[in-house]
DNA sequence: TTAAACTTTCAGTAATTATTGAAAGTTAAA
DNA sequence: TTTAACTTTCAATAATTACTGAAAGTTTAA
């Protein structure tokens, strides 16, 4: 397997991978092209590599931008803007952990909070309702902390203290 | 609020959730019904609470069983067939972790393997790709087994050991 | 067997989501 | 200022994904 073809296979597997976690192919695949980029890309470059609209590399820079993945560079002598991504892959789980709890996590685990706090008539059915909420709620906190206390240690938190602990 | 409204809520807010993780709206809904059910429901009880298609369920239910969520069960004098998801959270999540491991993770991981792999013919960006594939690759690896360690310990995994550890 | 009760399949269609491209907006060099 | 270089926005459209419902398939009671 020759260069262009690994770089074709990695950034169409990033891409698919992309959409089964929320993020869309697009966005996904212009995060994979500057991952694997030796230096900052313009909107230009992006858009010729994976062939896509202006307005598509456009939107999608922006939303990589809020979720803090991807950041502007200032290429001195160039009127353009460049773009380059953050290449530490633990700093990226970081940041993708955070944003996925502060995203998806947190709200679910509201909405489970209100249901399971509905009043208890005595019935089966509502029993039954807040019983299996309440546990659902009880999980999800636990993970979410989990994921946030994983990814907050810094430096190699995966491979040392947490890692060898569960053995 | 009271029951049909927390219920109604509980099972929005999951099938949603669910299409951010792969699993379909429909799919998420009815196991979410059947999370809180007291009791198996048949297909008829399913596509008139969800106000869904005969085939829509069936489809659903089907890749339900497939993810070993969902399981057939007798009612003796009954002809038709009733359906009951796993009540136990934590083996709800085992079982969860476990699907998305084989499903997604593991051939993320083959194809950052094949790519990290490719001849180092000494330029710039095939050193690059190789260097930035290969650091994902190992993270990946880790959060995998690591999440396939938390999994298979049996009860209590999450506030036991672990989650104490790791302070 | 047969036929009623039930489930699955799948072509057609609806709903959702992503993408384009051109016009409007912004910036900074001349 | 003006204007050329560049970016953003967004209505229209394309692509993808989910859903329906009726026909075909299966099972079991009589």
């Amino acid at each position: 397997m020759q260069y262009q073809e690994a770089k074709d296979k990695f950034i169409s597997t990033w891409g698919s991978l992309g959409s089964l976690w929320g993020i869309n192919k697009a966005m996904a695949q212009i995060q994979a092209l500057l991952f694997i980029s030796t230096k900052p890309l313009s909107m230009e470059d992006i858009m010729h590599d994976l062939k896509i609209s202006r307005g598509n590399t456009s939107m999608n820079l922006r939303q990589l931008m809020d979720w803090g993945i991807v950041t502007k560079v200032l290429v001195s002598g160039e009127r353009k803007e460049f773009f380059t991504t953050e290449k530490d892959v633990q700093e990226l789980a970081r940041i993708v952990a955070k944003e996925r709890s502060r995203r998806e996590i947190k709200p679910v685990i509201k909405v489970l909070d209100e249901v399971s706090s509905i009043e208890n008539d005595g019935t089966e059915k509502t029993k039954e309702l807040i019983k299996q909420t309440k546990a659902l709620k009880e999980l999800s906190d636990d993970l979410d902390t989990l994921m946030n206390k994983l990814v907050n240690q810094k430096q190699n938190w995966l491979t040392k203290s947490v890692f060898k602990l569960i053995k």
